[in-house]
Formats: C-alpha cells, sequence, structure tokens
DNA sequence: TTACCTTTGACAAAATTAGTCAACACAAAA
DNA sequence: TTTTGTGTTGACTAATTTTGTCAAAGGTAA
C-alpha cells in the first residue's frame, strides 16, 4: 500500500533532485516536501501535479492515489466506511450522466 | 438523491419537533440546524447521531448518508472520482483483514 | 572543516469552520 | 391587530485547522 508520498519520493530520486531542489522548482519550502513525501503533511492537487510535471510522469496515477488517500482519510475507522463508499459511488455515476 | 439534511427535517417533522425544540434537545443554535438541514453547513457525525437518538431512528442509514456525502464533497467534480473510490475501497478492506 | 542533504519542532499567518445573535418574514391563533 | 410560534438570513466573532517560515541539528561524504 504504498502512498502519493512515497512514490513522489522515489520519483525525486530516481530524477535527481535534492529535496531543496525540488522544493525551490515548484516554490515551496523544502520541510514542507520533507513532510508532505513522508506522509506527516498532506499534499495538495496542485503540488502533485506540479512534482509529476518537474518528474516527468504521468500524473493521472498520483492523482488517484492523492484523492484516494483524502477519501481515506475521512473515512479513518468508520464502521459503514465502505458502505459509504459504495452509495458515493452510485451517486457520483448518476450525476455523471445528468 | 436525498441528501441526510433533508433526511433529517422529514424525520423532524414527522417526529412533531419544531427547529427550535429540536435544536435546544441536541443543544445547538436553531440557525445551525436549520442551515444543516437545506445543506448550507455540513453536519458533524455526533449532532447526527443525537438526531437520530432524538427522533428514535436507526442511525446507521444516517451516518451511510453523512459519510458519502463527505466524500462526494471531496471528489467535487474530478475527473478520476470513481477511479480514487476503487482504491480507496481496496485499501480500506485490506486494513480490515489486518 | 566544509558542503550538502534531510528532519524536526517552534512559531506565526492565513484560511476554514463553528457558534452567536438579532432582524426579518410568514402564518395562525387569540 | 397584536401576539405567538415557525423558520430563514446575514453579519459578526470565536475557535480550530491548515499552511508557511525559519532556524537548529543530525547525517554523510569530500
Amino acid at each position: 500500500m504504498s502512498t502519493v508520498g512515497l512514490k513522489l519520493r522515489e520519483l525525486r530520486e530516481k530524477s535527481g533532485f535534492s529535496l531543496r531542489k525540488a522544493a525551490v522548482a515548484i516554490d515551496i519550502d523544502m520541510a514542507i516536501l520533507s513532510k508532505m513525501e513522508r506522509g506527516e503533511r498532506k499534499f495538495s492537487k496542485e503540488l502533485v501535479l506540479k512534482l509529476a510535471k518537474l518528474y516527468n510522469t504521468d500524473s493521472n496515477e498520483l492523482i488517484i492515489g492523492f484523492l484516494s488517500e483524502k477519501v481515506i482519510y475521512e473515512l479513518a475507522d468508520e464502521e459503514f466506511g465502505i458502505e459509504a463508499l459504495k452509495v458515493a459511488e452510485k451517486i457520483i455515476k448518476y450525476k455523471k450522466i445528468q
């Protein structure tokens, strides 16, 4: 169960960026990026997109991971998390047709 | 696609509570309950539970609706909302076994 | 040592969310 | 026609959460 942070750290290292340089490139404080990669802070969608671009990677999978983490966070240890997801899915699908 | 607010308003009316009395019973300002029922403000889980109890109703379905609304809110108009839900579901199911 | 790299925590700033309150509108009863 | 009870609205403040800044410190390698 790899996180978006983990993936983005791997991508950064593969791309040869130091934390400092990547942070400068997307215009945030290095401390924040460090915390985001380690899951101590949440990414914003905007930053995920910027980093995907910086690392020359397709962003779709990263965004999906990012969004799913947000959802999981909301449902934390909810007893009816799965049921809620099912309902949400139905509604979203319904909305799409309209 | 009825919302939790709508359901709770119906339940309140069926139970014969005025907005004021229901609000007093769960110890919040009437204005807030009014806005929540109409979807202008988000419920908290705690309040949903209190209201379910007040109206003598099973809370499970209400909670599922409440949670799914939170999820939908997070995914707003995301292109990959459905995909994110699928990933989230897998991860949550996986977590449950552990 | 010097030069990087990264982590950590304290702190401040900004933004979001929650709560309070009074004014208003409406309808029905006294 | 006042009074009473209903619900809505918006302005305002308070509280909480999120976000950003910064400096100190611990590694590692040249």
